[in-house]
Parts: structure tokens; sequence; C-alpha cells
DNA sequence: GATTGACCTGAACAATGGTTTAGGTTGCAT
DNA sequence: ATGCAACCTAAACCATTGTTCAGGTCAATC
């Protein structure tokens, strides 16, 4: 039907190859999609079918997971996109600005404590009341009760590279 | 018994008296306890009575949190003192010394993650093979299937200050 | 002695990010 | 046409850090 040389090109990804070339698990595919961070096609047999942009986006959710942000975060900055697209440079530069400014804050956070830390260590310090290690609240203090973020990347334990 | 000034101070604490001063939840010490992180005697009725030293070895915890520390390393590092008891300042600053070097390699991953995300930013390399961000294994990469850890404080929900 | 609040246990539930398993279907090759 | 690998779903399970609930006990006070 077409030609040889777009013949590649247009082929559909099964979930098998996307895993492969995304270096992420089959499993891990089906969970994102339940979770609405990909979408696929489906073929006749209701096999997933993936358009190749499926790997810009999971490009993209593997660096945010490295970053920290929660896959339900990420899931939303995807569906923001208009006509739910997969990221371009342009959607790109706008979701790494906006999540470099989270992990910029994250890394003052963890500096902070660290030297307050380096502070503590060796005065004992930690029976006294006043001590800033334990009365957080200065400028730390991060509520939430359910968004949990990790910090790992967390690579694939099968295998995948 | 003892004479009146001694009366506060060999006083052993309950569960509730713990929470309020530690700022933790009666759950979360139960918790601890199932988890090897703190130890209580009982009463005649079976209820908690806690050395006042508890409330040091709990503060060590949540610094130990807010570092990112998973529990399980805590309870390993508490275990590990000698005679099981709980940290004095020479124990805090040793522990407090290795914590602080695991907290600067966090910082440092972290750190580099955002300068690899800032050059990338607009562009667009997030589609190129050669991409540092979407190649870990520089110096980053981190693995343990089982070992994820948290960054937040998480403070007390119900309330406790 | 009765009431009330604090305490006890064990189990279930919550959230995150998946993997594993069980049981069944598709798709490609021979 | 038959076999095998890859695919499908739903549900259970893993780890971590707890909270909540159900059902029952303890301790102190009135």
């Amino acid at each position: 039907m077409s030609r040889v040389t777009a013949a590649n090109i247009d082929k559909a990804l099964t979930v098998g190859e996307v895993a492969e070339r995304s270096g992420v698990a089959v499993s891990a595919l089906h969970f994102y999609e339940r979770k609405g961070l990909i979408h696929s096609q489906r073929s006749a047999g209701n096999q997933r079918r993936y358009h190749r942009d499926v790997l810009r986006r999971v490009a993209v959710i593997k660096v945010a997971q490295r970053i920290g942000i929660p896959l339900a975060e990420v899931a939303r900055a995807l569906a923001g996109l208009p006509e739910a697209r997969s990221p371009n440079a342009r959607d790109w530069s706008r979701l790494s600005e906006r999540w470099r400014q989270e992990l910029d804050e994250r890394i003052q956070r963890l500096t902070q404590l660290r030297d307050q830390l380096s502070d503590c260590i060796g005065c004992g310090c930690l029976s006294m009341t006043a001590c800033r290690l334990r009365n957080p609240g200065d400028e730390l203090s991060e509520q939430g009760p359910g968004a949990r973020r990790w910090e790992g990347p967390r690579e694939q334990p099968g295998d995948a590279g």
C-alpha cells in the first residue's frame, strides 16, 4: 500500500515494541494507559497499536519521574496540552521549565535542611527545644497527605535498556 | 515513693503523652514499635509505658524522615547502637554525619539533573538519542526495587504541633 | 459502681507505582 | 492447521508509611 520508505514510518507500534524502544515494561505501559498518560488505538483483535508519538510521551514521563513529579501531575500536564497531542518542542519547553522550577525548589529545601543538619552535628541539640532541625516551618514543611513523591529513577528490574 | 522533684523525671510516659510531646500520632507510635524503631514496657494492664528517652528517639526518626531515610534504614541505624540504647550526643553525631552525606549526594544528583534539564529546555532534544536527559547512567541512575524514599516531612494531618 | 476517656489488638484501607498471576485470545510462522 | 510467542483483562500482590475501624479493656473520676 504505502511506499517502502513510508512503510516503517507509518507503522503502528505494538506494546512490546514500545516497551523495548522506550525501556519501560509492558505492564507499566498498561498502567500508564489506565492512568490516562498515554493512549492507543486497538487492532481488529483488540490489541494495542501505538502511534510513534507515544515514544516521546513516554520519554517525557520518564524524565518527569526522575524529577520527582507524580504521575497524576504528569497526566494533568499532558492532558492540558491543546488537542491532547503528544508534546512537541514548544510544549516540552513549557513543561520542562515548570518542572525545573519545582526541582529548584526541592533542591533549595534539601540544601537548607543539609545546612541545618551540618550545624546540628555533634551539638547534641536534638534535645533542645530551640533546635531549628526539630522545628520545621521556617521555610520548610511541605504538606500533602496523598501526594508523596519519590526521588529515584528506578531502572527496569526486568531488563530493557 | 520517689521525692517530689524526681517524681516527674522518673515518670514513665503513656503513648498519648509521647504523641503529644513528640507531635507524632499514636497510630504512628504503634507503627514504629511494630517496626522496631521504638520500644516500651507494659503496665500491669498491658498499656505501653515509655522511658523519656523515646522522645529523643522519635526526634531522630523525624529528622531522618525529612532527610528521606526510609524507616527500615533508621531502624537498622538505631538497632546498631551499642546496647540498643537511645542515641546520645555522640551517636547522633555519627548518624547525622552519615545521613548528611546521603543528603549531599542526593542534592548533587538532583542538581545535576536540574542542569541537564536546563540545558534541555527548548532544545527539543527529547527526540534525540544522544540527549543526556534521556540517557541516565553518566553518574546518575539509582537502583533499589524496594527502597523508595520520599521527600517531604508530612506534618501531622490530625493536629499535634 | 458506673461512666468516660484513653488504651489495646488486628485487619482493612489509602496513596503511589507498578509487577505478577491466572486464565484466555491473537497473530504470525511453519 | 497447528504451535508458540505476544497479547488481552482483572485482580491480587509488593513496598512504604501510616490512618481508620471494629470490638473490647483499663484507669481514673464522680
